[in-house]
DNA sequence: AATGAATGAGTATTCATTCAT
DNA sequence: AATGAATGAATACTCATTCAT
């Protein structure tokens, strides 16, 4: 892993546990095992390191996503519910990133494609059974998974979580 | 309106619009029109600012949900979709709080109850049509509600709202 | 002396000894015996400490010269090189500023006006002789002042000066 | 032109366009389409590449006046009052330079020499008229064209500057 | 000759908090 | 209760310079 890598990495895990605005570059640079300096020389300033960490990190879980060879709500539940266990503290900080008002517009772009992917990801597979109702539907859905992964990433209790996959997969196949 | 009031006043908006480390003292003072000093004749510091500012919120926001003569989901839902867009940048400042690593212990306490209360009323209306299962319908209900107040205060659409507020309505009364 | 003058005073010296650009709030406030802190508290920025010590100089050194009581060449050349020999290096401060490219409009505007002023003074004081080309003198004058200025501000040299303003006296009276 | 001739534009364009302080190594290099590094290879420090700069500079416009032909106060007006309207902004900080207070010594000396060549060169077209004041009359013309070149390069008016050249012509012939 | 990663000291500015008045 | 001067630590960012390649 080259110096870049650590610092993104260390940019990553900072702003996710402790939030962008409370995370200093100094502690990064540090963390990272490099210098304040050599930031800059990778990225043009802090708003920059933030965008480039989170369209990493959308990258990455979407191929993952992608990976998934038959695409159905069972797949999709059991990688989503599994990425929120194992990649909790990232994904608050997405949900931390969307709702805060002064959020660059270029991460808010990221994090706002990605949710539509989501919804027509969602629309298409609802096409069936809801007909035209299938894009309200999806965004029904969208938002009870994002409900529960706020209640997941604020208070992380594994078994109430199963219950609710178990809940979304009865209703939804 | 007395000088501390006018304080809360200023720092509930500007924590709402702007976030919790962005709004500094002076700010606050400033636009209270008072000096930086008072501040901390009223309140220990600004977490203790904060936590009063969050405290009087939710006391007044329950009240006003307590004044609703026959609770059911039907005036439930007008009361709190109306709410969600009188109060947008209020309520997105608590959803910021809820999942910020950084909230004060105190200030979660206060949210995480008035949740509580939530589900609780949720499970009551719920007990009848689903027994022993009304505890967790209740929290996937929750679970939306908080996922389309998360999409309302990121990108508010009256209309869109207005189609999810009827969606609830309909499936739950 | 208040802390407000002190800082001043301190940031008069220091621009004027190495320069506005290399010279740090840091040191001013050291010298000055104060923290960095209290300068912002007096100052928004170093651009308005800069502008405010030239304003004070300016209206120290107009102020000073509006106490002759009889203006004319000699008692003139008499306050200026006097004032050359006693505030050399402010007086280089001021020649900096006004060719420095980067120099606040501000602050250019402050030391224009009092340029104008004094080809003004001179105009009037050689109507008699010149009559329509009195401000084509006055502004070789000026010039020609400007010039001994630069001369004796980078190597100071009491009795050239004393030469210079001989020659000029015997010209122009 | 090569590399390092590509540098040394780049540089006396950036010191005079924005100073000396003012200008940073990596834009320097960054216009002149070279590495940063590139500079250290070809000049021991940032005030090194001043000192070429100016050196280069001097050398320059002194070989552009020895190729007029006959040196008299006509011939040399009209070079340099041309050259002031096309070298603007580089005449503008060989004059910060001569003023400011940190300049290295090694710059300061070739300024001054430059300087002590055209007292000379005044000096010795005025003896015939001024025989043992011929010095001082050489030194007050020389400060009467700094100030004029002062009053040039921070309020540029070719009109104004006609006016003066004719003046000074007709003074001196 | 040429690059650009890497450093460390420095810079302007902000801000929560204290305290004398 | 009310003010605002005062502090000190922290913050994002810059930059001359070095050095391995």
């Amino acid at each position: 892993m080259n110096n870049k890598e650590k610092i993104l990495l260390s940019a990553l895990t900072l702003f996710a546990k402790n939030g962008y605005t409370e995370t200093s570059i100094d502690k990064i640079a540090k963390q990272a095992g490099v210098s304040k300096g050599l930031t800059y020389t990778h990225f043009k300033n802090k708003e920059e390191l933030l965008t480039v960490t989170i369209e990493n990190t959308i990258t990455k879980m979407t191929s993952e996503m992608m990976e998934i060879q038959e695409l159905n709500f069972n797949t999709f539940f059991n990688s989503f519910f599994a990425s929120l266990q194992s990649n909790t503290e990232i994904i608050r900080l997405c949900l931390l990133l969307v709702i805060h008002p002064q959020t660059p517009s270029k991460v808010i772009a990221l994090l706002d494609n990605q949710k539509n992917e989501l919804v027509n990801l969602f629309s298409t597979l609802l096409e069936n059974e809801f007909r035209e109702n299938s894009h309200n539907e999806a965004e029904i859905l969208l938002a009870t998974i994002d409900g529960i992964t706020i209640d997941y990433v604020t208070n992380p209790n594994p078994l109430s979580l199963k219950t609710k996959q178990k809940y979304l997969t009865n209703k939804y196949i």
